[in-house]
DNA sequence: AATGAATGAGGATTCATTCAT
DNA sequence: TATGAATGAATCCTCATTCAT
């Protein structure tokens, strides 16, 4: 309403911070599209409106910037993520809140998951593939304690990466079939989860 | 003609044949190392010792080289597990065939798994994903009615990509983590698995 | 005005002038150590504290902050150098007082003195050689008068410019090869001058 | 002559070294007009009648190929130096040849003489002038036994770097001053050589 | 006086691929 | 069949320099 009131400062000049967000949505949505290799930094440049020499002052390099890309779009999921889960009931509420949200944030950025983007440097993905493991494992760990069950590491291990692995493949698919509705793949999901779930820590010894 | 050869085809002809495997490997062994993009056809062509023109000579582009690759790695996988799920007794054994298989293959090709390839053209591994996917939703299938339910299409394909992400992941972080046997691995891996797909066979209605 | 102030003249205006040295040794130091073009000025900012943009309101290019800076070497050298031997004793006291000066020259500035400067446009080098070169012909022609000799343009020019490059090199010698003290590089490269300038001097037609 | 006798091989395909030589002329004679950061790659492709990827894919890189130039220009010099010299009759003879010939080589080379380039790396040039100060070095260690003296490291040292020195700027002036005729220059600078050889054998011990 | 934002323009390097022999 | 020569076409990255505040 106010013309002198513009949410982001607009124009040539602009604070840092907002500027990277606008380069890393563009790249975000480029990398999407395509992948790493095919997304020269030329292309970032125009459709953030920069040059790319501010490109390589504001990230230092291509690769750079394709990891904080990566880390960004992850953040967004589990940051939230980690925050609902531990707002929920303990027992199966936290997988139900744990799955429901990771589909929410797959429609909402169907476009620029970090799971579209096409692969960089492979270590950059696995890294953090085994980041979310890992933070994956620490809740599971507290919730087979709570189930009453004694973690085996090895256990834990297998089921958050299998989970990771799940999700990540069958985010993937359901990308790709949209004619599916979010509530039956969520149903599915959660169920298999579920299962997989109960048989790891059935084969956890019991707490005494 | 030559009574010292080899039992091995003819001559030239065969060099062929023997020169394609050996770049193959070479080719694979560089893909696994770091990715794609990362191997240029000189490394190839150096590792292989042959000339780069060679390559395209046999393999017409780097991409088509690459799919070759990819699919002789898949095949290793898939074509003897076909084979031996395919003799296994029905119901549980199948499972514990499958997996006891898939972690022999990762042994054996831990340093050239096709998991271990960085991704390239998210294209080719993706497609390899879920040809990979059908296969065992294919199994599953029968299995299902085996069980006594009715197979829903939407259940068995949650429950394929599913298995088929979780092997993905969990094979990697097996080869990662070496000082995890492969018992412990088949072990927790297969007990996962048995509940998820208990619990995907749950959910789908029982037939009459 | 205040009075805690250090005797330095009057605040900000001085401040410059002490901005202006800093930034001076530090581009010293850093086109000692690689050369002029393996200098950004981005190096030279951060290494005296300021931003690149300070440094072309001070100096108004890289260029012309490398010619500065090797003037202002050059100065420390032969400021000094025109005065000491000035005062010197006619004859061969010149002589040695002049490579004496130069030798306490190197070892007071062996990280930034001029000839450690990887050279930059060599204009701006070479004219200093020149420069120097002219210098010192003029000491050696008034010597060679002195001496009873019809100053040789020609012989005096040869002189002078060889005498500037063996001290150049010989300094950058001494400078790498500092297990030889000062004295022992004095006192061959004084006898080798003498030699040098007695053979130029005897070549000279005798005056009448 | 023979239209069909080519001296070189003249077309698009050419062996591999007559390429490299035609490269290293064009790269020389670039060097010199200006100076090493002044002189795209591009430029040179373009003056030898290839495309860059061919220079990348001889020399390696820009900074390689300015070596390879400065090191073909030096051997250019000090080959032909040291079988001159080793021919010339022992004592002053020796000297005579040696700086003939130096001069030969400048008025062969004014255009593209190693001291003619504008330096890139200080290394490289560096380097160059202590090999080259290092075979001089040899040659009077030989040349003070014969004289009867007993040579001294420190003293040979300091009188082939002032030699080495002295002839670059001297070289570099008579260059650029062509009124002063070759013989002038030879003349003036053999004689001032003489001094500063006999000064600095004289300072060393007398053998016995 | 001093800064952080931003750029223009150039230059090195890479690499898949083709071609003549 | 096999090679070494050669290229076209990007693409990354650097850096001196300017400008608005």
């Amino acid at each position: 309403m106010n013309p002198t009131q513009t949410a982001k400062p607009r124009g040539r000049r602009m604070a840092r911070a907002d500027r990277e967000e606008l380069i890393l949505d563009a790249a975000e949505r480029a990398f999407a599209e395509t992948d790493f290799r095919s997304v020269p930094m030329e292309t970032i440049a125009e459709r953030s409106g920069v040059t790319k020499a501010l490109l390589y002052q504001y990230f230092g390099s291509k690769d750079r910037l394709y990891e904080v890309c990566v880390e960004r779009a992850r953040a967004r999921l589990f940051d939230e993520l980690e925050m609902r889960v531990g707002d929920a009931e303990p027992g199966w509420d936290k997988l139900r809140v744990f799955i429901e949200h990771y589909f929410d944030y797959l429609e909402a950025n169907r476009d620029n998951a970090w799971l579209m983007y096409g692969e960089a440097s492979r270590s950059v993905v696995d890294e953090m593939r085994e980041r979310n493991a890992q933070t994956i494992a620490g809740i599971f760990e507290r919730a087979a304690e709570e189930a009453g069950r004694v973690p085996d590491p090895i256990g834990i291990a297998v089921l958050a990466h299998g989970l990771v692995g799940a999700g990540e493949q069958v985010g993937r698919w359901w990308i790709n079939n949209r004619e599916v509705t979010k509530e039956e793949a969520v149903d599915r999901f959660l169920a298999d989860s579920r299962g997989t779930v109960a048989a790891a820590f059935s084969a956890m010894e019991r707490k005494r």
